[in-house]
DNA sequence: GTTGGTGCAAATAGTTTGCAGTAGC
DNA sequence: GCTACTGCAAACTATTTGCACCAAC
């Protein structure tokens, strides 16, 4: 545990925020001005790999496109990226929020819930198939 | 509609998939030959604001970090991007679809699950005072 | 002849990586 | 003297943008 990587878990558990890598570097460099944006990510990296710390919203790679506008859901297959439709296509998770929270669209600090986003994680057949070969 | 804008949306629509811009670039290609990245890009945003295609998974900026571990989910401001716990801890989607799946945890295709990623959207408190004051 | 769209290339944003130097055992 | 880690800068990936040209009305 460096001081540097004292400081970030330190700064992102003095309250709740979530910073992104560039935010945190200016708060770290201020107690540590010699702090460089690498060093910042590369222990982001370690802490959340560690357990220590959480990422928001860990979609990885370029964004991917869709020509099918009906309601439905993805999946997208950890290891090799691509992404599957899903049927489902039920009661969405912001009204299950909305009974969460008695009804109301707002929550306590005042944020007005407008939609979700929702995409499941897994691995596809191939990749399942290839894991199995490579395995055994 | 140019033959660019057509040729993309075709492809789009063939079948089910969910290519990145690089790959539809590359199949786009294939057909005019002189077709520009730049192109591509620039009709995927437009048909996606027309609502002729759909993208998958938009959140936008860069990613973010939280200092804190317990279950909780977070609601992402549209306006400033900055990003909210939520206190909701309830029944995961992963369980809520493998009801809905009937207990199994692979979709038809193969595709076996394993969890996944749900986070909300809104207009925070302080982005919703600053609309309001916008507008009125 | 103006409008919107294009190819190309350069710019941008976010993140990762190569490298030489360093702190602590 | 290893080892893990650092600062710095360059590289890389995904995307956007400036610009001159072009096609259709």
């Amino acid at each position: 545990m460096t001081p540097q990587r004292r400081v970030i878990l330190d700064l992102l558990r003095e309250k709740r925020w979530h910073p992104t890598a560039v935010e945190l570097f200016r708060a770290v460099r201020r107690r540590l001005p010699r702090v460089s944006l690498g060093t910042v990510y590369r222990n982001l990296d370690l802490l959340s790999q560690a357990g220590k710390i959480g990422r928001v919203d860990p979609p990885e790679g370029p964004r991917r496109f869709d020509g099918f506008m009906e309601r439905h859901t993805h999946a997208r297959c950890v290891s090799c990226g691509n992404v599957e439709d899903l049927e489902y296509s039920g009661p969405g998770w912001t009204e299950v929020l909305r009974v969460v929270t008695g009804g109301s669209e707002t929550t306590e600090s005042g944020f007005r819930l407008t939609g979700h986003r929702i995409e499941f994680e897994g691995t596809c057949a191939r990749c399942s198939l290839e894991e199995r070969a490579g395995a055994g």
